[in-house]
Parts: structure tokens; sequence; C-alpha cells
DNA sequence: TTGTTCGCCTAA
DNA sequence: TGAGTTAGGCGAACAA
């Protein structure tokens, strides 16, 4: 047989158990897209699965061991399924250094049994690693990779089943290219774009018995030397079998690599499923593999049982769906998670997005008489549901969502699919137990250690002072934690624990925390963690330098290729101390998290309290920023002069000070590894007095109104609120606080003779809920007291209305009457004119108006109250 | 009217 | 695949 090779991106990876001349083995089946466009899969060979085990307790000196350790061991042989016992390897552990046994096992799926059964008399460890991720951390590969190996199957010579079977495979697969290697044919290489293929679709259902009447679906391929993406739309009538046997056909025909669709997750992919359910019978996968055989895997039932990444899409857990070869990704979570929308439906999030996009204005089908319109004029439904199937990709695309995940699986060394449905534990775990390994560390189980009492104190915050404060300098810390655990070798593996046996040598230099926590230092025993962040660090001055040098050459795609690169960095380095301060981490002890705090704390309260006594006033601290106040002439202009005018040369004057005085404090205060940086300047900085609430007006390095907290900056807010706040920190900020009272007091005026439209009083906010086993949305799970939830009896009133709802999403409304406890709001329906709302609340609206804006205006001298009648009672200076 | 609790969302 | 963290503001409901 012919040999293959090519560079992919790894999409995803499972395994087969397999025999070979009677003996079990376990083939790792990779998934990619090729760099120039094939979809593969390739069969790995020569991994064994297996787990540690070490003796439990501490342990003084490896080398001894029980009288009885080779018949312990012995027995361990004998047990079933378990392969071999290889020879023992001595690791670190919290508990000393041990030997570890490598135990390997028959298959992956024996693990978890034999867990149980050793755990008895054993410490175990690299115990619950996924299979398929082991050869990810053996190989130290990322998900980008040149693959060579025997070829079984392509376009040219299509594979034999039997001959794909005898190489671990389960049949032939729905792709271009099939080929059989082991660790030999496969090394890193660097990372590229792959072009993948997206598949997003729509259904329309039934209202009256939920079946689905029609269906759409938009491809999108995109080869790497192509600028516009190629789109095809398809529509799918008929009966509800014939258009899900269509859908499945497509899926198999186009070979996409990414699911997507609008809220899929929790609507389009539960549908299908349930419709399955309901044209077949249980042991039916004949027909249910036509119906929904949407897995990268070949057509057999054997596929169809597997209840993970196998031919029929399952719900693997609350959080994603898997199905063999190909990855879901909801274009609203990404939608959500990156833009954080107001409100979350499709429409808004499109507006959103295309705000040009005419077509997205035209008023929508109405859902909650879908059968009626359907009945009536298929043929706009349909163009609606076409619409709706390529908005997604659109959407994806925009907020580059694929690429985004992309870059952190490149990062990560993770699968594709690991990037875009992982936990943050799980990209933390590929980089830290590869490096574990490779030291002998040994790897604990997750929920080995022990349970975090309470919660570890935090960041600290200092008290802002209520008002106005000119001209203020935005001290920020570089990467606070990061730099912390850097500097001072913050890991689990450099904890001293006094019950540990291996110490530090007397006189040897120690970091102490000021939690009293001890951790050894570099030059004895480097942290993984420590060593993990510099490598990051120095990864993103990498591509710093590289996007720089993209743009000096006009390589628009090499500096897009970089910033993401350099962003995912980022993320990943931010993870790291969430994680390590988690109560179940493998690698975690409550000292880590706790030591990283206390030493921000101290480092930071240290600054505030030397800057105050210099006599330079510290306005506001939070976690890691500093904003203190610059010594400028006390007649510098807050507001940015008119050219030419006599404040011009004051204001010149007072930037120059402050860019001397931030550059040179942020300078004398950073240490080696806690550099202190002059971020922003201010001109102007506002506060009402309540912590993570202020405004500021940017003067350096660019020109911006900064908004942290209010009102402006929540999705909970309504438009009104929201604009009205803008506009009054834009006066306030200028200077010109009469305006601003002023034009509170118009708003006021206008919401309460309810001359506002009620779109801009639409409040959306999270609903909660699970579907119950009638189908219906159970809201006391998550809710002490559901009837008190505004956004909960506007779910409910739709829920009534056969309009769609979704747990989980966020919920419009409006409050008609406030008076009655709990006020009573109608949900806004956008399909509808005016949202289909009639009357609002209008003091309700006003008197939210006033509580806001008199938090802002309090300090101007008027409060909530004055606003809202529009006089003040007790004058001492009247406008 | 006031204090407490629940819940959402944000800053870092 | 159950799982990054804490600090903090504030609106609404409800009990007292």
């Amino acid at each position: 047989m012919a040999d293959w090779s090519g560079d992919i991106a790894v999409l995803s990876v499972r395994w087969n158990a397999h025999q070979e001349n009677n003996s079990p083995s376990t083939i790792i089946e990779i998934c990619g897209r090729s760099r120039n466009g094939l979809s593969v899969i390739a069969f790995v060979n020569g991994f064994r699965p297996g787990i540690e085990i070490s003796i439990p307790g501490i342990c003084k000196d490896p080398n001894q061991l029980p009288d009885d350790i080779e018949r312990q061991i012995e027995s361990v042989k004998n047990m079933d399924g378990i392969n071999a016992v290889h020879e023992p390897i001595i690791k670190w552990t919290d508990l000393g250094e041990k030997k570890h046994w490598w135990i390997e096992v028959e298959q992956p799926f024996m693990v978890p049994r034999l867990r149980e059964k050793l755990k008895e008399r054993w410490t175990l460890s690299s115990a619950d690693i996924p299979f398929g991720n082991r050869f990810f951390l053996d190989q130290d590969i990322g998900p980008h990779i040149h693959i060579s190996g025997e070829l079984l199957h392509s376009a040219e010579q299509p594979g034999d089943a039997d001959a794909i079977r005898k190489k671990g495979g389960t049949g032939v697969y729905p792709v271009d290219i099939m080929i059989s290697t082991d660790r030999n044919g496969v090394a890193t290489i660097k990372p590229f774009q792959a072009p993948w293929i997206l598949f997003s679709f729509d259904l329309e259902t039934s209202i009256e018995n939920d079946s689905i009447l029609c269906a759409a679906a938009t491809l999108e391929t995109l080869a790497f030397d192509m600028e516009e993406p190629v789109q095809e739309v398809h529509t799918f009538v008929g009966d509800e079998e014939s258009i899900m046997r269509e859908l499945t056909q497509l899926v198999r025909d186009s070979d996409p690599d990414i699911i997507t669709g609008y809220n899929i997750d929790n609507f389009d992919l539960p549908r299908i499923n349930d419709r399955m359910d309901v044209h077949c019978r249980a042991k039916d996968f004949e027909k249910k593999m036509e119906l929904f055989g949407w897995g990268r895997v070949p057509a057999n039932s054997e596929e169809c049982k597997r209840n993970r990444q196998g031919l029929l899409p399952k719900r693997a857990s609350t959080r994603a769906w898997t199905l063999g070869g190909r990855v879901v990704m909801d274009a609203w979570w990404q939608a959500r998670s990156t833009l954080r929308p107001r409100r979350e439906t499709l429409k808004f999030v499109s507006e959103l997005l295309f705000p040009d996009d005419e077509e997205l204005r035209k008023m929508d089908v109405d859902a909650s008489k879908m059968d009626e319109e359907w009945a009536t004029r298929p043929e706009v439904v349909l163009e609606y549901c076409a619409r709706d199937s390529t908005l997604p990709l659109q959407i994806l695309r925009k907020i580059q969502a694929t690429r985004r995940k992309e870059a952190i699986a490149a990062v990560a060394k993770v699968p594709f699919e690991t990037a875009a449905n992982g936990t943050t534990s799980q990209l933390l775990d590929s980089l830290v137990i590869r490096l574990a390994e490779a030291r002998d560390v040994a790897v604990p189980m997750t929920g080995s250690a022990a349970k975090k009492e309470g919660q570890i104190t935090g960041g600290y915050v200092h008290d802002v002072e209520a008002g106005m404060h000119p001209w203020i300098a935005v001290l920020d810390f570089k990467s606070m934690y990061p730099s912390i655990m850097i500097g001072n070798n913050v890991c689990h593996t450099t904890r001293i624990d006094p019950s540990h046996p291996i110490q530090p040598a007397e006189g040897e230099l120690v970091h102490i925390s000021p939690t009293g926590a001890q951790f050894r230092n570099k030059e004895e025993r480097e942290g993984l963690v420590p060593f993990l962040l510099q490598d990051l660090m120095s990864q993103r001055d990498l591509h710093k330098t590289a996007m720089k040098q993209a743009d000096a050459d006009g390589d628009a795609s090499g500096l897009a290729f970089h910033d993401q690169m350099q962003y995912a960095v980022k993320i990943m380095m931010n993870s790291f101390y969430g994680v390590f301060a988690s109560g179940f981490y493998r690698f975690t002890h409550r000292d880590l998290g706790s030591s990283i705090t206390a030493w921000a704390r101290r480092n930071i309260k240290g600054i505030i309290q030397r800057l105050e006594e210099e006599g330079h006033h510290v306005v506001y601290s939070d976690t890691d920023s500093i904003f203190v106040r610059v010594p400028v002439a006390s007649d510098s202009p807050t507001a940015p002069p008119e050219k030419g005018s006599e404040g011009e040369e004051k204001w010149l004057a007072a930037m120059e000070e402050m860019l001397r005085f931030g550059q040179e404090t942020a300078e004398r205060f950073s240490e080696e590894s806690a550099v202190l940086e002059f971020e922003t300047g201010l001109s102007a900085f506002f506060s009402h007095g309540a912590k993570k609430r202020y405004v500021g007006r940017v003067v350096w390095p660019n020109d911006d109104l900064m908004i942290k907290g209010y009102e402006t900056q929540r999705t909970d807010s309504f438009e009104v609120l929201t604009k009205g706040m803008q506009r009054m920190f834009e006066l306030v900020l200028d200077g010109d606080e009469k305006a601003a009272i002023k034009l509170a007091r118009e708003q006021i005026e206008k919401v309460k003779k309810a001359e506002v439209a009620a779109e801009e009083l639409v409040i959306s906010k999270l609903c909660k809920g699970e579907f119950g086993k009638d189908g219906k949305i159970d809201f006391s799970k998550h809710y002490a007291n559901p009837k008190g939830q505004a956004q909960v009896q506007a779910a409910r009133k739709r829920i009534e209305r056969n309009l769609p709802f979704t747990p989980g999403m966020k919920i419009g409304f409006v409050v008609t009457n406030a008076r009655n406890r709990p006020m009573e709001v109608e949900p806004w329906n956008e399909a509808e004119e005016n949202g289909g709302i009639e009357k609002y609340d209008a003091i309700f609206y006003a008197e939210r108006l006033a509580t806001a804006f008199g938090r802002v205006c309090e300090a101007f001298g008027w409060s909530a109250d004055e606003l809202l009648k529009g006089n003040r009672q007790s004058s001492l200076f009247s406008f």
C-alpha cells in the first residue's frame, strides 16, 4: 500500500479497543483537517493504557519497601485486565520521593474498575487522564502535526472495511484520507490556520406536535488562500423523516469539521434527538443512523452504541454535545462569551454585529403561530429558516471564534475540540502534566487534595473617595499573579511542608509568604508552574515581536495570527491562578492560592502607604492597580482646552507632569518580579464613593472615556439609563455639572410622562431552569422563590404564549406594574411591533433613573428624590 | 420603614 | 466533561 503524509490540524481524538494477534491493543484515532483541505483520520498504533501505583503514606526513602512488596506486585499482575507491571521509577510526590510502578492495562475502559480495586492498597497517580490525551502528552505534540503512514483510504482508492478494521478502525469513515501509523509517524509542526469546513443549521418546528416542519443548512468552506468564504445554502421540506434523512446525508457528504447554529445546544440538537426517538424503536440502529448519524465515523451499529464521540450526537454533559470526528460550537454561546450582548436573541446579536444589514430588520415570522405560518406562507418561513442558518456562520466569522479557539488549542497543545468545549483546568492539565511527567513528578488524581475549607482571601480594594479628582495616574502591576508565582517559585512541587521528608538545607533561602507558607527557591527546585509561566511569557514576547514585524511588512494575516496567539497566551497565563486557587485541582494546595493573594495585598498596600507618606494621595486601588494624584499645578484644567486658548499651556504642562510622574513612580516602585507600569493617565476621575464603580477621562496614551461598574456597563440595565448615564458622565468629566443635572432631570421627566419608547426600557436578565420529565421547565431547582423573580415571570409568560424560551439564556422584559409585589412584567417579544408592550410602569422607570442618576448627582448637591421631583427642597446653591 | 437574603452582574 | 478565583455593588422580595 502507498504511504501518505501531510500537515494536519487535529480536531479531535478518541480511542478504539482492538485485538491484534489475540492480544489486546488500543488504537488512538486522530481526526483532523489537512493544510490543503482534506479530512483525515489516522489510526495510531502502539500506545498502551495504564495507571501508576505507589505505596501510600509518607516515604522517607524510596528504596525502603515493605518486605512483601514482591508478593504485592505479583498479586497486582494477576488481577483481571492487567497486562504487565513495569519496572518502578522514582518520582516526586507531596509525601516524599517514591517508587512508582506503571501498570499496563488491557483497555482504557477497564481503568475505572481497576482504580476502585487498587486504591484499597495503593496510591494511584496518572490514573485519570483520558487515553486520547495521553498520546498528546507522551509525544509532546499540539494540535498541529505532520503525520505520515500507510494509506488505507482515499478518493482514488476507497478503503476496504475489513482491512481498516484490522488497523483498529470500525469500518470505512466518511473522509478523504485514512492512514495507519505509529508514534514515529507523528511530528510537531508550527501552528497554521486550518481550512475548517463549517456546517450551520436551523429547524422550524411545530408548536402543536413538536415535529420538524422544515430545515435549512449553510455550508462554509474557506481555503487558506481565499479571502472570502464560500457559502452554500440548502433547504429541506417534506415529511419529517425525509428532512432528517437529507440533513444527515448532507452532513456525511459535505464532511464538516464544525457544526454550528444559534442555540443548537439547547434547542435544535435536542429536538432532532427527540424526534429520532419518536420515529425509531430503541434498537432500530439502522434507522437511527439514517436520521441522526452525523458522526464522522462509519455508519454501523457499533458506532451507534457509543456514548461519546460516536455516530449519534450525544450530550456528554450539560456543557457540550459530542459526536465522532466533529465539534459542536454553538454560535449563541460563542457570541455571549465574547460580546456579552445586552440581549441574546439571534436578531439582536445579528443587528449588533451587522448594523448595516437591512435584511435583518425585516419582521420575523411569528414563532408563536408557526403551524399557521407554515400552512399559509411556507416560502417565507423557509426563507427565514435559511437566513437563520447562515447568520451563525457570519457571527462566528465576525468574532473570529474558530481562530481564537485554534490559537488556544495551539498554546495549550490540545485538540481543537478541547479548546472549543473543554474546561480551563483541562487546558492547564495539558501543559502541567506533560511537564510533570518529564520531570518525574507523580501526577495526583483530581480530587485527591485536601478540600479547601472556606474561601481564601482575595485582592485588596481601597476605599474610594466620593467626588471629582483631577489628574490621576493609573499604575498597574504587569501580570500580577503570574509574576508573583514566578518570583516566589509558587508551585505544588515547591511548597515546603514540615511533614515532607525532603526539607531545604540549613540556611537555604526560601520564599516565605505573608501567610507563613514557604516555598523552595528556584535554584534548588524550580516549580512546574513558574517554569510554564515563564515559558508562556517569552512565547508572548515572541508573538508580539512577530506582530510588529508583520505590521511592518504589511502582512495582515500574519499580524492577525500573531495577535490571536499572543492573546491566547495571555488567557492561558491568567488562568493559572484561578485553577490553582480552586479547591479541586490535582496540583493544588490551599496555601498556593492564599499565598499568592497575600503577597499581592502586601505589595500593593506597601506601595499605597509609601505613596501616601510621600504626600501622593492614592484615590483608589483594586487588586493590581493604583490611582494616584499627580502633583500638577492647582489651576490645571481637567477638560481638554480649545486650541490656542489660555488653558492650553496649563493643560500641556499638566500632561507633561503626569507623564513624568507616572513613569518615574512606576519605575521607582517596580521590583524584579513585581513590575509596576504607568498604564493610563486621567485628567479627571469621578466616583460616587462605591468600590468598583468609577469613571475617568483618559488623556494618555489615547483619548477615551473609561467607565467601570456603572449601569452603562451592565447588561441588565435598560437603554434610557445606559445612554443617559453615559452622557451624564461625559458632562461631569467636562466639569459641566449643571448640564449633567439638567440632563438627569429631563430624562426622568420624559420617562415619567411615558414619552420614551418601550424598547428603551427593556430589562434583560439571565433566567435559569431545567427541563422536567414532563417536558415542562422547572424553575424551583435554581430559585428559592421562582415567583419572586421577574425574569421567571417573563419566561413563564413566554411559555404560555408558545414563544421560544431557553433556560440559561437572558430574557428581556418590561416592567408594567411595580406597585404589586412581586412586580408585574411583560416579556419583550421582538417579533411584534413595539415588543408587544402596550403600557409600562412609568413611575417605576422614573424612580430607577432617579436612583441611578442620583448617586452621581448627589456629589453635586442633588439627591435622587430631588431629581425625581424636579426641584430641590433645601437649596444652598440653586441652579 | 428596616434588615436580611437571594440573585445578577461586574472588576480584577 | 462537574469544577478558574474573590471582592463588591445593587435591585427586589420578604419578614419583622
